[in-house]
DNA sequence: TAAAATAGTGTACATTAAACACTATTTTAG
DNA sequence: CTAAAATAGTGTTTAATGTACACTATTTTA
């Protein structure tokens, strides 16, 4: 939905019979303790030079999950990647040049993972700290942005998805931060530490990693249970404000 | 999706440079103490004589949600329901006429209300208990149908939803009945009164029913709730297939 | 060598869940 | 008329889980 040639003065609604559907991925990542966001700035009217979540429309050959991750590979070159559906917009005025209707996904991204290549500042693309959004926002995309920090807090509570934050190897506090990140509130360390354990989804290795105080044991998300990709791990109770 | 007029002598994929998008709508209701759901047989190809969901065109001029209640009332003449976004489904080949991408909602009426005027056997729409569904399914509809049912079932722990399946009046094992018909598992009668009644919900009032044996209390939903409408109740914890 | 920093464990108390036995009030069968 | 059946509703006990917080452990830094 970002790409159209025209303009104000070009548009002819009468063209347009059926709506366009457009696919809208929020990426989320951790880079330096903290969730940020991707997201791209538009060079044309409507919503000139302000940031809006990174999307396009479909091809007629593909689902919408592949569209999605076509989407996620050509704005951050990564692949195979978590990624659920989070919601489709479509509004009536929600875009001022045609009826555009979104489907909306989540993706989280290792910021470490291999070609992470987004983000240097002379591009149009940017990640924002979820903390301290922009406030140019393009179209009804705050609302989006807020209704997919929402659904990320509540299925954090019951799904593995924190994992895929993370790399390969981490400490069990560095998970916790995680937590803490998304669920925007301190948790406490033992009773992390101990419920952390009893799921049964870490496995213990032998690393180590050294920084300040006493070093840390590194663990690994377990992947082998009997099939299940993404069991259920509650953390905590409902907040109530569950997508 | 299901009014187009052609055939698969007369369709012609090349006309359509966009995809379609249609409402459907899995609309759910509670008779004679089962859970039923709505479903319209099919007149024409694809899928002839095939149930299907309730669904059509969105228009130009309309929200999904818009769309989605329109759809509503056009079959069952209803009004003013709970109502909320599924899923959308968009696969390639779902609709061998065109591609198509359904935004799916899920409602929930009470049988009993005023115009309910669906489901004498002549017609082609019917009611189906959801304990035994028809085999004969059209489209992809089967798995929107599962998905529903497994998405009624969680948010049935943590929403008020279950009350829109009730009369104004009525008593609480009648309410715990609707919550055994969605989960499919029967509850313990004291921890369920229990529970209830410590959520703060309902609100006694004077009126009994009699029946066979000891007549019992009819309760109220609150609705006065310093404005949320449909505020937490987690009857019972995670069960692991959350939608 | 002590303090600061980080990691990790243990324990006690409060809250909630689960099972199930019990009491209460009506209709129905004889 | 009375006992049994049917339905409604309460109470109690035990187990499981959540929460707070004090404590120990191991490293770097001053």
């Amino acid at each position: 939905m970002e790409d159209h040639e025209e303009t104000a003065a070009t548009y002819d609604a009468s063209r347009y019979d059926r709506p366009s559907v457009t696919v809208d991925v929020v990426i989320f990542t951790l880079i330096e303790r903290e969730l940020h966001v991707l997201l791209v700035q538009r060079k044309r009217w409507p919503y000139e030079g302000f940031w809006a979540i990174p999307g396009g429309f479909i091809n007629m050959d593909e689902s919408l999950e592949q569209a999605a991750r076509r989407e996620l590979e050509e704005e951050t070159g990564v692949r195979d990647l978590y990624m659920e559906q989070l919601f489709t917009f479509g509004d009536v005025g929600r875009d001022p040049r045609t009826r555009v209707i979104s489907v909306a996904y989540i993706a989280l991204v290792r910021f470490d993972a291999q070609h992470l290549r987004v983000s240097d500042e002379s591009h149009d693309v940017r990640w924002f700290p979820i903390s301290a959004l922009t406030r140019d926002i393009a179209f009804d995309h705050e609302q989006i942005l807020a209704y997919a920090i929402s659904r990320l807090r509540s299925k954090l509570e019951y799904t593995t998805l924190a994992f895929q934050l993370l790399p390969e190897l981490f400490s069990i506090l560095e998970l916790k931060h995680i937590y803490e990140q998304i669920l925007d509130e301190k948790l406490d360390k033992g009773n992390f530490y101990r419920k952390i354990k009893e799921a049964g989804l870490l496995e213990e290795t032998t690393h180590m990693r050294e920084g300040r105080g006493r070093p840390t044991r590194l663990w690994r998300f377990k992947r082998d249970r009997a099939g299940d990709k993404q069991f259920v791990f509650r953390w905590r109770e409902d907040r109530g404000d569950r997508a």
